[in-house]
DNA sequence: ATATATTGTGCGACTAGGAGT
DNA sequence: CACTCCTAGTCGCACAATATA
């Protein structure tokens, strides 16, 4: 007796409704298995109890939980995108959506790091996973796949073996977008302010600028250096000093933008007038007064709910295959390319600032 | 048969090492109630075996799920202060190292919220809340309070009932510092340029301005206005252009104290020579070559981090009143004060920046 | 009586198969 | 035989109360 006040549970609801624990169960898991004045009295007794059923019980039984693993990479200090924020929340929202939680755990960088995920598998914590922040030569998709671990990825792995789901934005067409906006200001020296050679996403940016450079008949110009404010200040004097001197910089990013706006101004050229400058990410800063940069924006959240989709499919599909039945022919590793879009500020047109306001 | 190639269990290992469910378990959760030899034997079963306790088994039994709710609010678009990514990581940091995760979970503001608070609790599927995004009369505290679910706060309850346990960062400690750094530098008309009233953090702020001039026994002269650069630069341009005109600026954030910076410079002042600012958050940009801004840097690892670790021992107690026995009075509702640390650069001290390299 | 290891039992929900119309 | 509902058994673990030295 004195049983503190306990949660409802199903047998609760049974009693009070006046059926069967199994009854009950239907109402809920397959409630056209139920005659409607049954269910409707159970129902009602669900609502009146305030009954929600104890995830711990229902995971134990059906061998699944209904979360999702998350690793959260250590916050980087002073990094100027805070692309993080909006990838948890969305995928937050979409797990939340569809009954599934997210769950988070950190973990040491490279192969140390590994045995987390499969400990969390191991414990049945979570029915797969969500990754983010993938690097060239991450270890994780083919860990993971050859333990026949689900999970989605945001961001390509960048390895020669296309092993595994992912989402990505689509930098090249950003990169493009953005030329193509630049020459239809009527700029025909257009150069690429990029990141050393090696970067997955610093060379796929790169591609999407020589692409449209050729497409367009317009001759390419690049500049590689770290990504820094500073060098993008560098980068930018150098051609802006050269003996035919670009009139548009596209940049790999913000940051390096953004050192670029400063070494126009240093020459008192006007950013979007002498000079177009586009950033890319479109980070919080890009909007102030001040900036006005031209940047490209990543749909992050469509990428958190894409990589939530995918997977929960691949886990429904897992799931419904009692005996190890079918299996046709291994589902394809769909793999996503979102469109970044492109904001148009007056780093590259005057007017574009009067016209949003 | 067949049954797949299914996770060990506690039976597994038992039947490996033999011994009896129970030995395992103890081994476990009581290694010394089993004796050593047994001990090592299970052991080296457990580790031969790769096995790890099921915790959705362990959950349902022991009533606890090892796990702490989250809800991630709503990212607010271009926000210049990353603070959640560091939370985040912080509070899942410090649940891992003590074997507990943390959910995260949406819920619109508001009332309409609650309910998925009180939805996870019932469902067993967390042991209570990391809360944080407090705001002036937030529900949250009462209404959880109310219901007896354990949490703690980031962030102070504004309200007269100060109800609840939370961690905060000192504002009116970090502006007073402030305050002391720029008047040992020199300066003895400064000025604050703050929030409308009626924030919480706001006002906090602006107390440890006026409690520090008066302290010093200096004038104080205080500005209001909404935070953006744009009001910070009005404010700043306000008092700069008055009859007797402030040499320093201590703003209530770094996005006002940049908008007051270009205000400085507009009018052909140096920063940091001619007028000092301040800010308030450190965020990424302030380091930044072409700001240089001093601010007050909060420590929100350690808030994460003595969040997990308040909520933890409050959940400890909870789950040893086995027969809901004594209960001395009600533990305190601890507060925790943390300390922000000023970080001086150019703005407020031009050989700053020289020395930090 | 003290260490140590062993059964029973139940947490709360789902699955399977059977009983009643 | 359909439709509806129920009884029995199970998931993996930990608590409690026993057996064996």
């Amino acid at each position: 007796m004195a049983t503190g006040r306990r949660s409802p549970t199903l047998e609760s609801v049974a009693a009070a409704s006046g059926v069967s624990r199994q009854t009950v169960s239907n109402v809920i898991n397959a409630p056209d298995r139920v005659a409607p004045p049954t269910r409707a009295r159970v129902q009602s007794a669900i609502e009146s109890l305030n009954y929600s059923p104890n995830r711990m019980a229902r995971s134990l039984r059906t061998r699944a939980s209904r979360a999702i693993g998350f690793c959260v990479p250590p916050a980087v200090p002073n990094r100027l995108n805070p692309v993080l924020d909006r990838f948890v929340h969305a995928i937050a929202d979409a797990a939340s959506a569809r009954g599934f939680h997210v769950l988070l755990f950190t973990a040491p960088a490279g192969p140390a790091g590994l045995d987390g995920y499969a400990e969390l598998m191991a414990q049945q914590a979570v029915d797969g996973f969500a990754l983010s922040e993938t690097v060239v030569n991450d270890e994780r998709q083919a860990w993971l796949m050859e333990r026949g671990i689900p999970f989605v990825a945001f961001g390509r792995t960048w390895n020669d073996d296309d092993s595994g789901a992912w989402v990505d934005v689509d930098g090249a067409a950003g990169v493009a977008a953005a030329v193509d906006h630049v020459h239809g200001l009527g700029h025909r020296r257009i150069a690429f302010l990029g990141w050393p050679r090696g970067s997955g996403v610093g060379d796929d940016r790169l591609g999407g600028y020589l692409a449209a450079c050729e497409r367009l008949g317009v001759p390419s110009l690049v500049a590689r250096g770290t990504e820094s404010m500073a060098e993008g200040h560098a980068m930018a004097s150098r051609l802006l000093g050269g003996p035919e001197p670009p009139t548009a910089l596209v940049c790999v990013s913000d940051t390096v933008a953004l050192g670029a706006l400063r070494a126009v101004a240093r020459r008192n050229l006007a950013p979007g007038r002498d000079v177009a400058v586009v950033g890319f990410d479109d980070t919080p800063f890009a909007a102030l007064p001040g900036f006005e940069l031209t940047s490209l924006s990543q749909p992050i959240e469509e990428a958190g709910r894409t990589v939530v989709r995918m997977l929960l499919k691949h886990l429904e599909r897992k799931g419904s295959r009692r005996g190890e039945a079918h299996e046709p022919g291994e589902p394809p590793a769909t793999n996503v390319l979102l469109r970044p879009t492109l904001v148009i500020r007056s780093s590259t047109d005057p007017e574009a600032s009067r016209l949003a306001r």
